[in-house]
DNA sequence: GATGAATGAGTGTTCATTCAT
DNA sequence: GATGAATGAACACTCATTCAT
């Protein structure tokens, strides 16, 4: 009759602990149905996309995408999942402590740039499943509410509290530690996508080359240094 | 029969000129029709939307809506045009120079300060516009391929002109002037979007604090003043 | 868009005049397809039916069917309205005195036959729409409760009522009227089933003799006259 | 690996000594599977049934259910089997003879009420049993033809010979005893129908008064005794 | 014998688009 | 020019049935 492996998808979404016991309860097709349904979704959008194409991309039959996920609907919730384990397992698990700990003496450039290349990395290797969700977000709020009100404060905590320390180290200088996220965060998106976009026309050069100078951007400003 | 008074909309948005063009033709209808769709659009995502629902937000009947415009799609086509006019046709027009023509003693805070403001604002007063396209484009590269190419190329040359002057005049530090473009923008959209996600997550202040902030952040960077 | 007219059919079929409202503000399409739906649900029920083959009896398409009907359960809840006013219009209105005020002095068998005759006529000539409604309504209670508990009341005090002044003039001997309706009413229906049943097995003669035998059984019982 | 015990259905419902022997050969799980799909067939209709709930209901597989009864509509043609032989097997085996052959002295009206409450408790017990059959049966008129061509027959050859033969002894009156056949029945059914469906507005009392008074009806009719 | 995952034809319903009035 | 009834292709989802384990 019905599979649908691990417990109900909604509201299930709170915290870390819930979606990873969702996920281990997932089985190899249900991974494999996400998957394809990410591919499809990335390419056409939610609506645009067709539950038959998943299907075929999955190389399952239709009733069998049905049999694992209820809806569409609960394709695009599910794939909140992954998204969240891949990209905040590791930072709340850890803390990002664990990154700057081993810093000793290395210039704030230096690890800057390592925690930049990282993320991108992770989104170039996640830009489908981050298109297909973001593109939907805005018009299901609802499903993504508990995102919003869950994890993402759990997240600014992380990032907050990352400032703040290093503020108080001196490494940086005293601001808003919300507005030193956002303005890192905005710099790393806005990156990801001019050069998913149109990376002629923005003539970006290598990888390494732009987030050198992002972070440089980011760290120095725009003004001439005050010394020279 | 058929009115859609105006050409056409395909391949006619290589420049402003031929916007304007468009735009003139456009009857009143045209743009009530028009804005009805921007608001459903907006709302729901353009798949998502009935064309149904935006006749009764014109209050026309469907019939007449594809009177004005052939096509769904059309509506979305049209609405780049009303975009390009009301960001660019200003810029395009005077130049940016009139913006910093006027700055004699000001110090570069204020007038970034008024650049970004005025965009902010701008922004800010075309949501549900920018919201109607840009959750689309992404899966209608063919129907935004005149703006990338022919548009896009346009924007940013003004602006790598605008840093490059600057930079000669020793207002800013040397750098890729398209990099500082990027900064500027990626800042600045990032600051619209995550006010309109999730305005309390990120305990965001009224907009002028925060315009200054964000200026502030982009022309100084994270790192302290080295001469203190 | 949605046509649709005349009010929803939701709790609206509690008495026969919002009954006949409904009824005044249907379009020849409404009673074009009901009638339609009608054919073809009673020939292969209810959810046997497909909406396609009601489209395609109505000579209409299928989308069609959905602009008068909004769902497929609408078009057997329209069903009542027909039925009712065909039924019980007459009756409620005019009461079933005027049937019997003018039997001055015509036997009683005569009257009953009557009677009988008009019942037996009406519904061999509505078999389609009784069959139809009759074999679905035991399985969508809450769709046929309004008849029940607002119009089978009425049915039953007008029958009720005429029994029971019979039986005060004498006509008929005393007994509870409503066993005495219930009585009348089982032998007619079944009398009209097994003829549509099998005719062949219950060996069934031309109508007007079964009539007038069901009228004398009905009336003098099985046993036999004591007086002889 | 197909189980399917007993005889295939078809066709083999022509009398009574088939039906036995197809029952005999039926296991338990037979049974099992048959009860749970007469709860739901009775509660939803044959179509809106769905086997996967017939098998929950009987605490086995839905392959399980299909194992014993190949298809979906085999299910319903083996309700005919407990059908027959609990309504049917006592009669035809001993003859209503047996009922009657006891009745030395008692009042007709008692010996007919023992009749009319026997069926009407033999009704009620297989309540669901008739209503997943009789529901279902006017669509499927091939499924049920050999009950109609060769049960029913003899069905009404019990019946036409019990009253033929008590109209001679002159315990009734003397008409076709089909129609004497046809009224009982009709107002036997009529009173378990309505009885089941709406009690309270029919005002019915408890059974034995309704079965009496019933009885009363039919035998004495609805006119004055005419000897008073 | 029992299971239940996989199947895919089939369904009710939607909605962009047309066109007669 | 404006309307809105009619259309029918398309889609999400269902479920009887199969069959490998």
């Amino acid at each position: 009759m019905c599979i649908n492996g691990g417990p109900p998808l909604n509201d299930d979404l709170q915290n870390l602990e819930q979606i990873e016991e969702t996920a281990e309860q997932w089985t190899d097709k249900h991974w494999q149905i996400l998957e394809a349904a990410v591919k499809v979704f990335s390419e056409k959008g939610f609506n645009a996309s067709r539950t038959s194409e998943v299907a075929k991309e999955a190389g399952v039959s239709e009733g069998t995408v049905f049999n694992y996920f209820k809806t569409k609907k609960d394709l695009l919730k599910g794939m909140l999942i992954p998204l969240l384990l891949r990209f905040f397992r590791p930072w709340l698990l850890r803390g990002v402590e664990k990154i700057f700990n081993n810093r000793q003496g290395r210039p704030v450039e230096d690890v800057m740039t390592d925690l930049v290349r990282d993320r991108v990395h992770l989104a170039q290797a996640n830009l489908p499943l981050i298109k297909a969700i973001a593109s939907e977000a805005p018009f299901q709020p609802e499903l993504f509410a508990p995102v919003r009100e869950q994890i993402l404060p759990q997240i600014l905590e992380v990032a907050t509290r990352f400032f703040q320390e290093e503020m108080e180290k001196g490494t940086f200088r005293t601001i808003d530690p919300l507005l030193a996220f956002r303005g890192l965060l905005s710099m790393l998106a806005g990156y990801v996508i001019m050069r998913n976009i149109a990376p002629e026309e923005f003539q970006l050069q290598e990888e390494e080359v732009e987030i050198r100078r992002l972070v440089d951007l980011y760290l120095h400003g725009l003004l001439p240094r005050e010394e020279s």
